[in-house]
DNA sequence: TGACTATGACTGACCAGTCAGTCATCATCT
DNA sequence: AGATGATGACTGACTGGTCAGTCATAGTCA
């Protein structure tokens, strides 16, 4: 009874309107060629599916919700992805495939250790807490059980690699004396656990209570590397 | 099309098969007034339903399946909740108001401050850590955000209280020269940090790399009170 | 024009929530 | 004590609505 019939009559003009509108946010892209307006398409697909997932979670996003938001007709998300679930797992892929590209592109290891952690915090701080890419982790851990292959994928391609990128900071900090306990170099998490909580604060209880973030930060560093001498 | 009619002949045999499972779970207690048999079914529903919720998350988790597990007709569901909504509300709620009871009832503080974090951590990681209850908690993380109220309930009740608490304890170790690091007490999230974060690699990345979460835990304790002199 | 792409109405499965009916338990009377 | 009626806990088939996925049709480009 909610679904009404829709004479034909009111088809043609409704379509008409409906690609406006949707033409509209690509827009004045007249020298587009098939292949890259299929790209821009699926990248508009990727960014709104990323929002809806993220304020609704898997199972109560409607792909119909992320069409409109894509400026896109329903029957266009089974032209890119093979169906919601696969869309999911291709989503996360996509978005986390150039982070970590930007962690392979390290900055070489000049000046201490400190210095280097601190840089590293700093983007992490910039580019994750409190940002779209700080929901997709904690979107990560609240699907992670249900889509193990999405857990597995980041474990591989960002936890394993950040562990072990963490550990290899962490023995040189030893080895220089930068760092006094000897068996931080085991638990590279207890050096990211704060940042992560950070992430996680930030999308359940910054309205409750804000957290500074970046002064939480330099405080765990204090800890670990001893307080800063100068300034 | 698909409801069978089902012959009312069936029907008796089939209700008193199911009469007669349900409650084989309770069994052998024929001593139970009307309100306490209501009271253990009350409880077999929140078992089930936090089993569920666990496992598949709110939006993808069937009344009917909570149901069956709890040996209960959908309809006795509720009986005892206004809807699936209120239900999982209420569900966190008689789950995590023991466990602030329990917290309340601390130990006098005796000891040096590092013993009481350290049975503090002890108890967290017999308790919490790769249990139904740490579950709860990545299950907080992952609904929060669609949960407004339980997100509040958790900070009101746990988080803020808990915060409140490791601040004191954690002034008490800079007062008595325990904690060099003053400015923690500002921060007692990073006391925390490594406890949580275990909690969440026990749900997600437990199968690809065991945690030690015992060791961790010893070994950020070095960190923030200096390593341990004897033993 | 012909191949390819996009559309959105439609279908069928699925599921939260309802409600008419059943029956164990309890209260009251004889 | 035993019989009789009242109560309300419990049941599960059913309804109304939702939504993933399909496909006939329409549009677009080379």
């Amino acid at each position: 009874m909610t679904r009404k019939p829709t004479k034909a009559a009111t088809l043609s003009p409704d379509r008409t309107n409906a690609k406006a509108s949707a033409r509209a946010s690509n827009d004045a892209a007249p020298a587009s060629s098939r292949a890259t307006r299929a790209a821009e398409r699926r990248a508009a697909i990727v960014d709104a599916a990323m929002e809806e997932f993220i304020a609704r979670g898997f199972a109560a996003t409607r792909l119909d919700d992320i069409a409109k938001r894509a400026g896109v007709a329903k029957g266009t998300i089974y032209l890119h992805f093979k169906d919601k679930e696969s869309m999911f797992e291709e989503l996360v892929r996509t978005v986390i495939v150039p982070v970590v590209a930007k962690l392979n592109a390290l900055p070489p290891p000049t000046g201490s250790v400190r210095d280097l952690v601190e840089a590293f915090a700093g983007n992490f701080l910039k580019e994750v807490i409190g940002t779209r890419r700080g929901d997709l982790v904690r979107l990560i851990v609240a699907e992670g059980p249900r889509f193990p292959s999405v857990a597995d994928f980041y474990y591989r391609e960002v936890v394993s690699r950040g562990m072990a990128g963490m550990r290899a900071l962490i023995e040189l900090g030893i080895a220089r004396g930068e760092i006094r306990e000897k068996d931080l170099a085991q638990y590279p998490q207890i050096l990211v656990a704060p940042a992560m909580i950070a992430v996680i604060w930030q999308s359940l209880f910054a309205r409750h209570a804000p957290l500074d973030a970046q002064d939480m930060l330099r405080v765990h560093l204090d800890l670990i590397f001893g307080e800063r001498r100068t300034t």
